[in-house]
DNA sequence: CTGAAAGCGCTAACAA
DNA sequence: TTGTTAGCGCTTTCAG
């Protein structure tokens, strides 16, 4: 292939058939001039009369020239690439996550390797060691975790690391997160301000921090608003729309009924509001609800459609591209930030 | 950093203050051989004595060295990279596809680009333009469209593109499609097998190809089975619950009643047994729902669980990755390929 | 203002 | 068995 280029000028028949994509020696030969030459024209630096580098830049657009970014990143010691290691086989939540920081980064022209290791340490490995490979400038590790993870590596030294949604075991890395607690504190504060006195919490499993933090967050507004705590208000179980169903019915099989109810997320919620109906309990008339996560898909299907907490997950990955790019840039970065959440108001409270 | 390793047996000062990674050219000097040898050691290549090999692997291993694929990439002419460019800002369906995608040719050895252009064909020409210049040695473009898409480009001459549930409108194009009528075919047939002769279709709306496809899939199936097609039991609406719930009320308030009813997604499927339940109509017992997507959020949740059409994305993503590398390895494909769907039974039938 | 040439890290053909 | 070298496509001095 590429038997192109090597045909001498004088040379009558240049067949291009399998010939590669054009470089930067095709453009020079064709604009006749040195290969120094064409490379300044097209790098918009040095002086050149006007004259060449339109010559130049004319041949260039008419042949389809683009410069080769693997040589440019040899040369440069840069690959303008990062790499993105995801162990969130479902998505949902990662997904906006990387949908942001791959646009954040494009506009800096970075591209983005995408690699899924579905929480398999030895994918991982293998994913990272052809990143290693790729040179990628940056390395962003994100899932839907329970807990803390195991810092990734080995890595070369230096490579900039952001941890998001996710959490490393490592007092020196770089952890993005949303502040759980603080959505629960917006969650409760505003049932509290719409004067429910007896707020249950209905969760997932205790293993996932946020669930830990969410009860924090849950705990102390009851607290901070006067309101009690009330034994058996407080239900911990899985992240589906069945337990907030069983939940509910639990609840209201107590003396003491909630007139408020928090979820640990949308689907949680949504079996609640579900069960309340057919029990015949008004929402948010007899009892209020507030979810968590804002999934649409939940929130905007049920009956009434949920107030929820959004955890601005393109926001942060947005900030995670700003914080990569400033470590690739030099800046140094570390510990755990929590984001805010914020609150949607819908039917439901 | 990366102070280590470089201690050459005899040189006094090294000062390899900002180094990069180690290279080839390190470990020869290590190594005290040549580049070349060092070269033909690591890629277990050539006549060399087992010393030499063994010495030269190990010092790699040492210093950690790790071939830099720009250069390889340089030298080859392949980036062992592809590129995917997606146009669903929601993810939903495109995640599975990609996720299989991914895999395999992770088993390859191949890395792949995400790029996401959110249907904005700026962001996509901007994509494709970086996505040439890292020499991807392949395309993958995905969407959630309704209808066919103009073929991307330009782009380098014979760069192998493969579209997956999405199609080009260009004939010499590979695209790879869900069979959406076979799939309407095996949810009909099923219910017809089940006994149910009044068999409704509530889907959403029709500028998507796939609503006339799964259409034509169930009058077919109608006919064949010997039953009627009866006025107003096809209602062609939105993808969402609540028309799934109007459209049962829609159903009902009509003389003549339907004993099941095939929905073009678990959403409106979802909507329908929510409604049929509140109107006391039992699921399956009086209607048969059958669903599409096999999406567990709606399939799981929904009481009863819904039967469902599945689509099979991740074998989809699979065998796109087996188009490409076929492709890349020279082999010529075109066309549009429907993939079977498969029916995966529940309560709801 | 333009050309020549070194070098980024690696492979492969050819010499020794 | 090992070393030398040209070259992949590009940028960047340094000469002319």
């Amino acid at each position: 292939m590429r038997d192109d280029a090597v045909t001498p000028p004088d040379s009558p028949s240049q067949r291009l058939a399998v010939a590669g994509p054009p470089t930067i020696r095709d453009v020079a030969r064709l604009a006749n001039v040195s290969i120094g030459t064409a490379s300044k024209a097209l790098n918009a630096g040095g002086r050149l009369s006007k004259e060449t580098r339109e010559n130049v830049l004319r041949v260039a657009r008419e042949i389809g020239y683009r410069p080769n970014d693997l040589a440019q990143s040899l040369h440069r010691a840069k690959s303008r690439t990062i790499g993105i290691i995801s162990n969130d086989s479902f998505g949902r939540f990662t997904f906006p996550i990387v949908e942001a920081l791959e646009e954040r980064l494009a506009e800096e022209g970075i591209a983005v390797f995408m690699c899924n290791a579905t929480d398999d340490p030895a994918r991982e490995r293998q994913h990272l060691d052809q990143l290693l490979g790729k040179r990628i400038d940056g390395l962003v590790v994100t899932a839907r975790r329970a807990d803390k993870r195991p810092p990734i590596g080995p890595l070369a030294h230096g490579l900039p690391v952001v941890y998001v949604f996710s959490q490393a075991d490592d007092p020196g890395a770089l952890s993005l997160l949303p502040d759980d607690e603080g959505g629960a504190v917006l969650a409760v504060a505003h049932l509290a301000t719409r004067g429910r006195k007896h707020i249950a919490h209905v969760t997932g499993p205790e293993h996932f921090e946020a669930v830990r933090l969410r009860k924090n967050g849950y705990r102390a507004t009851l607290a901070e608003a006067g309101l009690p705590e009330i034994d058996g208000f407080y239900l911990s179980g899985v992240w589906s729309e069945a337990w907030g169903r069983e939940a509910v019915a639990k609840l209201f099989a107590r003396r003491e009924r909630p007139d408020a109810i928090f979820c640990g997320n949308d689907q949680i919620a949504r079996g609640a509001v579900d069960t309340l109906r057919e029990m015949g309990v008004r929402v948010p008339g007899d009892v209020a609800i507030v979810g968590f996560d804002n999934w649409d898909v939940m929130t905007l299907a049920a009956r009434p459609p949920l107030t929820s907490i959004d955890m601005n997950l393109n926001a942060l990955g947005r900030e995670a591209g700003d914080c990569l790019l400033d470590m690739i840039a030099g800046e140094a970065n570390s510990g755990v930030k929590r984001r805010p959440c914020s609150l949607v108001v819908r039917e439901s409270s």
